[in-house]
DNA sequence: GAGGTCAACTGGTATGACCAGTTGGCCGGA
DNA sequence: TCCGGCCAACTGGTCATACCAGTTGACCTC
């Protein structure tokens, strides 16, 4: 099974280590990053790309730009927004910090009831319709990635049966970490994603509108792989406590 | 009172420009926008200020660049992150988006609890002592306005205390959106900023470290201001039938 | 000491050239 | 006819250089 090759602008491999850079703390917030001629050279790169990369960065709010003026660093933790999520889930050594997984798990878990339960009220027949469908799939899913990957676009569909933008967005900002590091994540939610009974609950709740229904048969699906999730971190104890 | 003057950079006013384009559909996902050396043109600016517009919408998932091949306009709908979300609260034309309002009133009902309840769990003395000094400013504040600005703060607290980074990234992204129209949510939210016993029960159930009644707590508040956004979407009717 | 001036920074914009990857049509051989 | 390689004409990616525009702080004047 062949990889499509990832490749790199030298922006982004600029973003990249300037980011880290912010986010381990070796870049202090407060500090002043060096004038972007200083940086051009010290990175070996043209002023184009480096300015790209920094556009990005005051983008993610990482660093604030002022014409004339020095730019800052900011305090990654007060400023920046979800979609830092994906790039703090994965240790620049490829790891994957479990803290910040566990935080996925959580939101996740707190989210999907209310999705669920809007999808109930909000919900048409074709999101019935696709449902089924999917709930097919996840019968004949093998293997727990397979089963993974349906989950997924079972939660889509109640996504979009919320109405919810904000919904929307969020569910895609999780799925970009998530998708990355789904094999990791599939001895906890084997559990979870193998019960199909489950998720026809859901299902059935929503086609019949009984929102609250809908709710409960989320939150108690969803809390077994934070229950998995919990356990696992207690069990592999502390190998994260320090930045970030 | 006066406001600072908020400047744009070209490539600032590009990135607007060719957002709007996307979000509003005028630019249809699937399509190929025309080359840089073309843009470039047709806007009247420099490569690199269009160069440094067109990495923030990839940034963004709102294009997809293929170096030697064209530029794709995706669907934000399908791909676009949280980051979207401030944008879209307000129109190209300064209006808010009462759907999308509606959308991030229903979100931040959906984690408010489950962040109250990890911040009983996990919370320390610092943060008992920092909702105390809010409550304080809570009482003394006065306007709805100022009543919102604490109660930011609050939640704040509670976020970091969780000690969950989604969370706390997703605080960030949905503040950003919330202070440039708070004005405008006074109404919706001034029941709920108004009781401060309210909060004062969230504060002392974290304290005590229940995280069952600090959940319950949170819940019971946040619905006020859901239910009155609700009831108001209702009364004003459908002036948001259309995209997005 | 208050206030204005100015030089030496900072980032912002502009231009033109060339490198690198993709696409599709053309052309020669099987 | 069809397959294959080849090549020209796109596309985005990188580069060097110059100059414009805003900020800062030292200095100078009153």
């Amino acid at each position: 099974m062949l990889k499509p090759i990832e490749r790199r602008s030298l922006a982004d491999a600029v973003y990249e280590q300037l980011r880290d850079a912010i986010v381990s703390g070796d870049l202090e917030p407060g500090s002043s990053l060096p004038s972007e001629r200083q940086l051009r050279e010290q990175l070996g790169v043209n002023r184009g790309a480096l300015r790209e990369a920094l556009k990005r960065l005051e983008e993610a709010r990482l660093v604030r730009i002022r014409h004339g003026g020095a730019t800052e660093v900011l305090d990654f933790r007060e400023h920046a927004g979800t979609s830092l999520l994906e790039d703090l889930l994965v240790a620049p050594d490829g790891s994957v910090r479990t803290r910040v997984a566990r935080g996925v798990i959580e939101m996740r878990a707190a989210l999907a009831p209310d999705i669920a339960r809007l999808a109930a009220l909000r919900g048409g027949p074709d999101c019935t319709e696709r449902l089924a469908e999917q709930l097919v799939a996840l019968r004949e899913a093998d293997g727990v990635l397979n089963q993974q990957r349906v989950a997924l676009e079972f939660w889509a569909t109640l996504v979009d049966a919320s109405d919810n933008l904000a919904y929307r967005l969020a569910y895609n900002s999780l799925r970009e970490g998530y998708v990355r590091f789904m094999h990791l994540l599939s001895p906890v939610l084997a559990d979870e994603v193998g019960d199909v009974d489950a998720y026809q609950s859901i299902a059935d709740a929503v086609a019949a509108g009984e929102s609250e229904a809908a709710y409960d048969q989320a939150k108690a699906l969803l809390a077994r792989g934070t229950g998995t999730m919990t356990a696992l971190m207690d069990a592999v104890g502390r190998q994260q406590t320090e930045t970030p």
